[in-house]
DNA sequence: CGAAGAGTTGAAGCTCGTCAATAATCGTGG
DNA sequence: CCACGATTATTGACGAGCTTCAACTCTTCG
């Protein structure tokens, strides 16, 4: 945990563009948020091509085969994309949004905080992840949702997308299916937290959305990931400190099950790093997982 | 966490009536598992008055209101209830059930195990929930549920299960809201398990689930509810071991906020254990608490 | 370069876990 | 109705994992 209200120096999303804050003073400090992230080492090209225009086709596909009419019309769907910034609140707690909310780029976090500040982040949004509204119309959201990275989301409003899916049945389904795979998730995080210790939880985490990653083809030739997540997020996952998940890194670095530096995630020895978490990625319901 | 492989003791539902333990080995040891709790005093009555004939017309209601016709569809369901032991397991892990699974009296859970025998409980079914096969076809169960008491069960074939959801828009949406309640509590149980020391998650737990049992008029007139929890099942829901979850609950009892005694729990002081788990019963989306 | 954030480290302490033994309770059979 | 065996609850002593506090270093970015 980290005594801090989450989200720290959050920033309304309404108010994204103009709104500058004390911390971030800079004018055009929004562009890191949708830069490329930079390659960990200098020439290495941190994508392997050209990323399909819409992850959501990526992503849903990992659930559910579409058809090309289907893709065709999630790729019209666009509308502008807008750019987030890091801790920037996309729907806040006990919010009643308008839209569906499609991260395009980044990651960004769902979250619960206490009233001294503590915060457990309840999920992560990767590229082509979907912040739905549950339930057309009576959707309060009863957690929060935030940027971790920079990076673009696109709004969706309700009645298109419940149209969309209406109209494409394989659409529906691959969001079901995804929102299972999310349940899924959740009911590990919970044996994640309640019953394995600090080394465990790491390297859980670490397999689960390094899994994910691959799953959305968001892997770098080296084999390392995009990771942005800071050891104080990593702390508020896994219900620990940013000081006992320092030492816990450590660890995993000193057994060479892991490489983390600058926001570059590598699993050096995947066998150890599962067989350490007793990780089995069956509940992530993925179709086709890389490798 | 208890060192043991969950269920405890488990027996296979579809040998259940039969089937003799080495643990219990009196013949009819099975009759104690669908009688109706003893009074916590003698000659209380234990449940205000006759119950509905069927739990799950009173549980959607909590969620959404249901016809006429739509709650005799759900009473004609019947079928010939089971009934169960505890620690009998209702689904395996990874089993794809050919039946939905209707709790019509006494505790089920959700639970997940690890290697060693640890055991996470991810979650309790208490009369009128269903434990429901996620999408048709498709749905291997990624954790396990077993009975916590002794109870009655009804098994609903899937194809009748979902034909009433399609004919019947006020089950379905019912259904659908309560799968997002089910969904809600595994984020806050999350964050207890995460963000909260074993007061809080004890004090968190049975100001839910005493909501919960409130809403589907499962309250004795004393005010006292059925709690068939054991310390060690306490201890695997919350992420904590016996002895500690034996400490805390003396210390609730000592502070005055509750009485547990016999399966039998009553809330002292029902706005102190609130503040000190800071509940909010929002979440549980139950369109009336009782009180 | 300088400031701010993120990561790292040490020392001390507290919550919670482990081990182990005793007491209370429950269900069953005599 | 009481006694027995098994499970569950309770308690003490001790130890470990994790937290807290606080300082320091490294990285990032204007």
């Amino acid at each position: 945990m980290t005594p801090v209200c989450a989200p720290r120096h959050g920033e309304d999303f309404a108010a994204a563009g103009p709104l500058l804050r004390d911390r971030q003073p800079a004018s055009h400090h929004c562009d890191r948020s949708y830069r490329q992230p930079r390659p960990a080492t200098p020439g290495a090209a941190f994508f392997p091509g050209p990323r399909p225009a819409n992850p959501l086709v990526t992503k849903l596909q990992c659930f559910h085969p579409l058809g090309p009419d289907e893709a065709a019309a999630l790729d019209d769907l666009g509308g502008d994309p807008a750019t987030m910034q890091p801790e920037q609140v996309l729907v806040h707690d006990g919010e009643a949004p308008a839209s569906v909310c499609l991260i395009l780029e980044g990651f960004a976090y769902r979250y619960k905080s206490t009233a001294d500040g503590r915060r457990q982040i309840l999920g992560y949004l990767i590229p082509g992840d979907l912040c739905e509204v549950e339930l057309r119309g009576k959707g309060r959201f009863d957690h929060g949702v935030a940027a971790l990275s920079g990076g673009k989301v696109a709004r969706i409003p309700i009645a298109a997308w419940t149209g969309l899916r209406s109209q494409f049945p394989g659409i529906d389904r691959g969001c079901a299916l995804a929102s299972l795979s999310e349940r899924s998730i959740l009911r590990e995080w919970l044996m994640n937290v309640g019953q394995r210790n600090a080394l465990q939880r790491l390297a859980h985490f670490f397999c689960e959305i390094s899994a994910r990653l691959r799953a959305i083809g968001h892997v770098n030739p080296d084999g390392s990931v995009y990771f942005p997540v800071s050891q104080a997020a990593l702390a508020d996952t896994t219900g620990l400190t940013t000081v006992h998940v320092n030492r816990s890194l450590k660890q995993l670095r000193k057994d060479g099950m892991i490489h983390l530096r600058r926001q570059q995630l590598t699993i050096l020895d995947r066998h150890r790093l599962a067989q350490l978490a007793e990780f089995d990625g069956d509940y992530l319901r993925l179709k086709r997982l890389a490798e």
